[in-house]
DNA sequence: CTTGACCTTGTATCATACTACAGGGTGTAA
DNA sequence: TTACACCCTGTAGTATGATACAAGGTCAAG
């Protein structure tokens, strides 16, 4: 019951986004519409800041904003469906897991960069597509 | 000499993109200007198409065109510059292993969310933000 | 020697994801 | 009770990353 709340401004400056931008994330739906308070001041439960901190994660990660929608609306409601939602998480499973490996590429490539920089070699031009194909 | 080389449709084609998004990235400095025949033709190097095909992945991984164009110019010139280039690769570096880390928790938290559905367990508003919590 | 699939340029439009007002109400502190 | 920082709504503007189109030139096949 006396569960604290937060505002609209608090929640953006805990979650370091614009304070425009939790009303567009309302719009959207990544963030569901708070309670009011009588002179209409939205009143997001703390829990809102884990929801917007997720968002911004998954952005920073290749996700639109739809793809992070169904992401967040991933749940079990009725044994029917349990089947689709498998499927969907599969798949977000495996495009995970092809991300982590071209990340796990670019970081060797970087780190071979690295190292020639330390040998002070020439480079080619582009030495990152040099380390990631040989 | 006599290397082969390849159109811009082509391009586009064998890397899945637009064939105006190849000019868009010839414009943007991701692709080099390539050599023209007498007639005017855009003639790119086999090569383009690795090229093309980072910047995707790139784009993919949360990477703005500004940060790829960033990836893709990194060279050692002069030893002057050595050490800016040690600097900005490292702390690509470290950007990588956050996004790694994050994919990975998001990937567990995917995985308990299917191993609930495969119990028929009921699931809150938002499983999978609990999954990430837990 | 024309048809059709390609290429050229310039410019305009689009989708996504914000970001910035204007015009007004609220809440607390001096 | 007035200052000031905050909140509300609606709507307009921006940045990024494409995508579309018009008007025309090129090239190989038939």
């Amino acid at each position: 019951m006396g569960n604290k709340t937060i505002t609209r401004g608090q929640l953006a400056k805990s979650t370091g986004i614009g304070i425009e931008t939790v009303r567009f994330y309302e719009q959207k739906g990544l963030l569901e519409a708070p309670k009011r308070s009588s002179s209409g001041y939205r009143q997001y439960p703390t829990e809102a800041i884990d929801r917007v901190n997720f968002i911004t994660r998954a952005k920073n990660l290749g996700f639109s904003l739809n793809e992070i929608l169904e992401l967040l609306s991933l749940k079990v409601s009725k044994k029917s469906k349990c089947r689709d939602i498998k499927q969907v998480a599969a798949n977000k499973v495996d495009e995970i897991d092809s991300k982590i490996s071209d990340l796990k590429k670019i970081k060797k490539a970087l780190g071979k960069l690295i190292k020639i920089c330390q040998e002070n070699k020439p480079t080619s031009e582009c030495p990152i597509l040099d380390a990631l194909n040989i």
